[in-house]
DNA sequence: TTTATTGCAAATACTTTGCAATACT
DNA sequence: AGTATTGCAAAGTATTTGCAATAAA
């Protein structure tokens, strides 16, 4: 997988640099998880502090591995975006966001479909977003 | 219209100050659009130069506009937050947003309706956003 | 050797906040 | 008179950018 991307970078004629290579470590390790540019740039800070790196970094390769299309960012209301691997073999997802608890939850893609078909058909509008962020309550914090 | 809101600042031990009527003036004559702070302070002034007021104030009489339900805000991806007044008149609705020309799109709420049903039935999930914001191309600049 | 990439610090964009002055009620 | 509200400037957050130094290719 991580070997897969590093051919993508060659393809592009972007250079494999410890700084990708270890960012990409942290993304692949914590998949499912949405992390901020904060906590990449912090997890690779404590963990293995010989890492130098700077936060701008960390967002100048998260643009980057997003126009390649192996990071999804997820932009959040009131606070900073949230990036995530996108992998292959899953299809792109669309989340649901727990107002009070603040956890992201993934929304079944026969959901999703059926509602971009009904907008097209109602509106002729052609729903592109990849990741939908629908905000109300959990399961758990539902009263 | 107008006074309906006066009378329900009063009710929330809220004042009815000039600079509140102007603002309120400005989203009811812009109703349909969807409005930045800035563009709020712009249009108070450039029309009214007498007006004095501040884009902090902007900023807090938005805040509590929403706060007593008459503003619904609308956070954007990557610019600032849009404004619109709440027309009792008409249902809370979801907006369709075109990539391409920026337009924004009302979105049927029987659509929605059904959307948020089979979410609550698929994960208990409550979806509260009342205003969700769909992302792709519309009619025209759909290719 | 060439040029993409980095770290740093400064800049930016949007929004919030502290505070003394002002003005509703 | 009392306190909510204001304007201003400063601070805060999240992100981007300029630039000289560094390091992949």
């Amino acid at each position: 997988m991580l070997n897969q991307v590093y051919h993508l970078l060659k393809e592009c004629n972007l250079r494999s640099t410890p700084q990708r290579k270890a960012i990409l470590e942290i993304l692949y390790n914590y998949k499912g998880h949405h992390l901020k540019a904060e906590n990449i740039y912090g997890l690779l800070r404590t963990k293995d502090n010989n890492k130098r790196l700077g936060l701008a970094t960390v967002y100048r390769t998260m643009e980057l591995f997003e126009k390649i299309g192996i990071v999804s960012r997820l932009s959040m209301e009131n606070s900073s975006a949230r990036y995530e691997l996108v992998m292959y073999d899953e299809l792109m997802h669309h989340h649901l966001i727990c107002l009070k608890c603040g956890q992201l939850e993934e929304l079944d893609d026969r959901i999703t479909e059926e509602f971009k078909k009904r907008i097209l058909e109602d509106k002729g509008f052609e729903v592109a977003d990849k990741s939908m962020k629908i905000f109300g309550y959990c399961s758990s914090c539902k009263r």
